[in-house]
DNA sequence: GCGTCCAGGTCTACC
DNA sequence: GGTAGACCTGGACGC
């Protein structure tokens, strides 16, 4: 059995960062909460597809590749994408320092959160994101299911890749609606898809551009079927926290928090963030889901 | 079982 | 710049 082991920086929490939001349910991402089990298939460079299981130690990730042998670039690529799902390689000094000053936050800090779980590549984050819009988390969960169901390689052991965007962009808008359930999603698949595998749109160019956060957000909503919501989250998983990103539910959970149910208007909650600076949209995030994460947690910390 | 209504972001047309 | 309507699916609800 091939087994890797990561080192993770100080006060990392594997399965926080895990849980982080709702990508670990989604494929080919797998959840396993009894054992606290993260797995999937990632595509390795050459082409290969290998089913990593990565589970939390002290200290450090251990990656289980079953009885796949790797070659030494093999398993350098595997670390390369295992750190860019887990954020590893983001520095998180100064939000946990930034929280340390708020009294009301200093559990994130304490708790080492702030990481949130993202796919191997953007292409994947964006896909997903798409999915989120204008629909119940149920109907994200099906669509992402039959794309990778539909597109994804066979990696084996029932198990696939996530779509490459060349399968996609082979695809068509008709296929997309009746066998993935996109609805009118579907072009905006489709062009993402051949803009990405055309070589027009160099999606994972963004994860290291040093360019102002106003361009790389204007560079997310010209993407169909990417507007200020899903902008706003995908500038979270490039590690920009200037957006709040805001949707129906973290709308509901404000106004539970903050108005006894009433409806807040998205300015005034921009305006209590505000101060927050460049981690804003990431404090946000945390607070809202914070109950949501002590559910979670609750006795298994 | 069937029909209707509604929620959920984004796009487009229009003012 | 702001607003209204369309887009599509699945779930809830009433019959």
């Amino acid at each position: 059995m091939s087994r890797l082991i990561i080192r993770v920086p100080r006060g990392f929490d594997f399965w926080r960062t895990v849980l982080s939001h709702g990508w670990a349910i989604l494929p080919p991402f797998e959840c396993d909460r009894r054992t606290r089990t993260l797995r999937r298939v990632f595509r390795l460079a050459g082409g290969r597809l290998v089913t990593a299981s990565l589970v939390g130690s002290a200290g450090a990730v251990q990656i289980g590749t079953g009885r796949a042998a790797l070659a030494p670039a093999e398993r350098a690529d595997l670390r390369t994408h295992v750190r860019t799902c887990l954020r590893l390689d983001e520095d998180f000094a100064g939000f946990h320092a930034a929280a340390r000053r708020h009294p009301q936050y200093r559990w994130i800090a304490a708790s080492g959160s702030g990481r949130l779980l993202r796919a191997p590549t953007l292409y994947e984050d964006v896909v997903k994101m798409i999915c989120t819009t204008n629909c119940a988390w149920s109907l994200t969960e099906v669509v992402v299911g039959k794309l990778v169901a539909r597109f994804g390689e066979d990696a084996g052991g029932g198990r696939r890749a996530f779509p490459d965007p060349h399968a996609v962009a082979q695809s068509s808008e008709q296929i997309l609606r009746s066998t993935c359930s996109t609805g009118y999603r579907a072009p905006y698949l489709l062009e993402l898809s051949r803009r990405v595998a055309g070589g027009e749109l160099d999606l994972e160019a963004l994860r290291t551009s040093a360019a102002p956060v106003d361009e790389v957000f204007d560079a997310l909503r010209s993407i169909k079927g990417v507007g200020p919501y899903a902008a706003g989250n995908l500038l979270k998983l490039l590690g920009r926290y200037d957006h709040l990103g805001l949707d129906s539910w973290v709308r509901a959970q404000y106004s539970r928090l903050y108005a006894r149910g009433r409806a807040v208007k998205d300015a005034a909650i921009e305006r209590r963030y505000a101060s927050l600076g460049r981690w804003r949209g990431l404090f946000f995030w945390l607070e809202m889901t914070r109950s949501w994460h002590d559910e979670k947690f609750r006795g298994s910390a």
